[in-house]
RNA sequence: CGGGGUAUAGCUCAGCCUGGUAGAGCGCCAGCUUUGGGAGCUGGAUGUCGAGAGUUCGAAUCCCUCUACCCCGACCA
């Protein structure tokens, strides 16, 4: 591409409320122009990377054995009250109306378009498995569209949903899919984990999101040093404590702490570690009360809290007028010792194995010192109840845990028959009876992958693309063609040679001054440069500088051509 | 949905408090000079000051209504 006729809009101010790098420098660069809240028109030069994106995950899709379609972006509402979800998917259903005054909606996803295409299309079960996939437009009337195409309302997105006669079936292409998208981030040169993610509202066992790790991730992950484990940190467990719970030393004690409520306070007026703490806190439960009990140093997983059985499926702290009915304390005098026996105490496995420990007096302004359980305080249950922190043991017993920010780009489900049951999507199987099909769904934000990777890869001239989306390999600067016609003429030769090798390159023949073009090609992140210029051309010589080299050096023509080879 | 903020040239913004008829930088156009890290000089074009209504002799500026956009929170996956 001769950028002299290409369109190029590099800019230098950004405005104030772009506020992660991604986003300044999608904008600096001219890669898309915003046209309305959540609504961006992606230039020629940010098509190029997005397209590159696009392909890649269409390639590594079609490899794993998915087959494309193409679903409409508007959908009836009919389709959407079959599966309740027209009530049910909440404001980011972006509804409108036809000219007969007809309800539709601009699809935020496809299940619905893709299970009725199934139940139409789908009708042995010798046609199973089969896995549809799109690469389309989605509109989500996000309450707060921000950060440019990272948390866009009308993105593109490649989704695929597979049909099954079998749980165990739907498994394999779970898995087929989860290593599909593995081969899809390596292809990117992304650096990403595969994490077991909490299956939320929807339902089912097993599902992963694909993350880009970045430090502006809105999604904080653990993950192991030693192995592939890799959770969201709602989810990851906290093993027990390899050691066992030390012999009580102390005697029970009970001292003034007048104003100390938090555990801060309290360690600090005591002269202690938060760890020889006990952090207490109570909730609603089914029945009354209950009692959590972390170390000091860590918090309560309110996630896995509300797994207990003997709360109502959500962790909500109990009022303080309750607090004060129950206990005749306020909280931050709450502890285990002397609690009514009504209330039962969850204890995390770390808070389980303290001893001679801090905890609240259950009245204001004490605290008990030389606290220690079944002796001071009795335990109901031992549960894991926290969050995990960095340098736990790794839950898979490889390694220890560390904790990084991510960027969700991917998502594998195992959807079930939840849609197909109420579409009746079924199929004939091998007893000739009806049999409703299972469903997995696998998602990826392609417009989402094109910000997270800038957030992974940028300094301070720009972007570094990695260089499968790079939007050219190379780009050849002419430095003052008009001077001395060698220097076009050993330009465009390299150039047509490049382009004869199946290489991208660009050739920037707009004629600026070295400076103003070294600092756009830089912006816009293309990985190799090679300067043609009157002192290079006379010795026989470019000067090649990879984007991320801080040195530029002096290579032949042959050895230009051979750094592209293959 | 709650709280806060913004809207002025193609872009980024100042001017508004304290009313007097429109500004800067960048970009754009023309010319000259310049050519290895966002050049210099000279000249030039560009605005329903978000919309509507009001107060006033006079409104970008003050009041009211509306709209759009942004931030924080709640919400959602």
């Amino acid at each position: 591409m001769r950028l002299s006729q290409f369109h190029l809009a590099t800019v230098k101010e950004v405005p104030a409320d772009a506020e992660i790098v991604s986003h300044q420098l999608m904008l600096r660069a001219g890669m898309i122009r915003k046209l309305a809240a959540g609504l961006y028109t992606w230039s020629p030069l940010g098509l190029r990377v997005l397209r590159k994106v696009e392909a890649i995950v269409r390639e590594e899709m079609n490899r794993a054995g998915a087959i494309e379609v193409l679903m409409p972006a508007v959908q009836p509402k009919e389709l959407w009250e079959e599966t309740g979800r027209w009530e049910k998917f909440g404001g980011q259903l972006l509804k409108i109306k036809d000219r007969k005054d007809a309800w539709y909606c601009f699809g935020p996803t496809h299940e619905e378009v893709v299970t009725d295409f199934a139940r139409s299309e789908l009708h042995s079960y010798k046609q199973l498995p089969v896995n549809f996939f799109q690469i389309q437009t989605k509109f989500r009337d996000e309450i707060r569209p921000r950060f440019g195409v990272m948390r866009a309302r009308e993105f593109l997105m490649k989704d695929a949903y597979s049909f099954h006669l079998s749980a165990e079936c739907l498994e394999r292409e779970y898995w087929n899919m989860y290593n599909a998208y593995s081969r899809i981030f390596t292809r990117l040169e992304l650096k990403f984990r595969a994490v077991q993610a909490d299956a939320g509202a929807i339902g089912g066992n097993v599902t992963h999101e694909f993350h880009v790790l970045a430090e502006s991730g809105e999604d904080a992950i653990a993950f192991s040093d030693g192995s592939d484990y890799a959770a969201n940190v709602e989810k990851a467990e906290a093993l027990a404590p390899e050691t066992a719970r030390p012999a009580a030393a102390a005697a029970l004690e009970r001292v003034d702490t007048p104003t100390q409520r938090s555990i801060d306070d309290v360690s600090a007026f005591l002269g202690l570690a938060p760890a020889q703490c006990l952090k207490t806190i109570l909730v609603r439960g089914n029945d009354g009360l209950v009692a959590l009990c972390v170390r000091g140093d860590h918090e309560i997983n309110e996630i896995k809290a509300a797994k207990l059985a003997e709360l109502p499926g959500q962790s909500v702290l109990a009022e303080e007028a309750d607090i004060v009915k129950a206990l005749g304390c306020k909280p931050g005098f709450i502890g285990p010792v002397n609690l009514p026996a009504d209330i039962p105490v969850i204890v995390d496995r770390s808070a389980a194995v303290l001893a001679d420990f801090v905890c609240g007096g259950n009245a204001d302004g004490t605290h008990f010192r030389g606290a220690n359980w079944e002796r001071d305080a009795r335990i109901t249950r031992v549960e894991d109840l926290r969050k995990v922190v960095e340098g736990d043991a790794s839950p898979d017993g490889q390694g220890r845990i560390r904790l990084a920010r991510g960027i969700e780009v991917g998502h594998v489900f195992q959807l079930g028959t939840k849609y197909a049951e109420s579409l009746n999507a079924t199929v004939i199987a091998q007893d000739g009876k009806n049999q409703v099909m299972t469903m997995g769904c696998y998602g990826i934000g392609v417009s989402r992958i094109v910000a997270a990777a800038i957030e992974q890869n940028f300094d301070a001239a720009g972007i570094i693309w990695p260089e499968p989306m790079a939007p050219w390999r190379v780009v050849l600067c002419l430095i003052n063609p008009k001077n001395d016609a060698a220097v076009s003429a050993a330009a465009e030769s390299l150039y047509a040679e490049l382009q004869a090798r199946g290489i991208e390159v660009a050739l920037d023949d707009r004629g600026l001054r070295p400076g103003g073009m070294f600092a756009d090609m830089e912006l816009i992140g293309i990985p190799h440069r090679v300067v043609v210029s009157e002192r290079g051309v006379a010795a026989g010589t470019f000067e090649y500088r990879a984007r991320r080299d801080s040195e530029s050096r002096q290579l032949s023509r042959e050895e230009v051509l051979a750094l592209f080879a293959a």
